[in-house]
DNA sequence: GAAATAATTGAACAATTGTTCATATAAACA
DNA sequence: TGTTTATATGAACAATTGTTCAATTATTTC
């Protein structure tokens, strides 16, 4: 057989019942994007600490967080930017400082269970 | 005041019971790096296509998730071996065929919580 | 044994990511 | 007004990632 052949006809599959039932179940192109970004959003350790943090402390501010992980507070101010552009995060300013506080109860729930995950394992 | 000093001085905090109580709690490195590591198994599209889809048939082969996917069944192949080295998914050969499922309940409530904060916002 | 099939794997590539450093903004206060 | 403090941000860098293509393994079937 041809190289060029090897790989066009993938489409051929097992149990095609089984295919075409899950196909209609499947969610559009922008629901799975959205969704991965979301688990990407948690998928870096520093803003699994930040988060984790602020599931133990209601609200904190930038330099306490970067006190409690021991980074910098360019780099948990960038990483914030980030869980913000998720909506993972809200914040409230006071004065010249910022608090930070998770978005909603989804988010502790998602989190909580990937951390029941992590313990069980 | 000169450029060295000042980032050098990032220690101070505003709250310091605050910090030193969530200090107290923290995980280890090791923790936040294996809990990030899980939530980045579900960071991709394709990936969270594929957990999708284990969610809905509880077995499937390779080339049926490609089918469903609509890719590669190499694409599939390496996305699998992300998930099965995360421990996200588990398979069962039988004859020339992998049937993959997922590994464990947590992994259903896990991403079950993200589908539904997705299609809450 | 030879061909076909399902899956795996390695190399290569562009694309994305997280940190650091330097600078900028913005509020508080002397 | 000028300085300090708390954050934010832009640029740059190495490191990592996901896909494709090609080749390989392992099993089945002819």
């Amino acid at each position: 057989m041809k190289k060029k052949e090897r790989y066009s006809s993938e489409i051929q599959c097992i149990e095609r019942d089984k295919v075409d039932s899950v196909k209609e179940k499947m969610k559009t192109e922008k629901f799975f994007h959205y969704l991965a970004e979301t688990f990407k959003a948690m998928s870096d350790p520093t803003r699994t600490k930040i988060i984790f943090a602020l599931c133990q402390e209601k609200e904190l501010c930038v330099c306490d967080i970067a006190a409690i992980i021991g980074t910098t507070n360019s780099a948990i101010s960038h990483q914030l930017r980030t869980l913000r552009n998720m909506k993972l995060v809200r914040y409230n300013k006071v004065g010249k400082v910022t608090f930070y506080s998770l978005d909603d109860l989804h988010i502790n729930n998602l989190f909580a269970e990937g951390v029941r995950h992590v313990e069980d394992k």
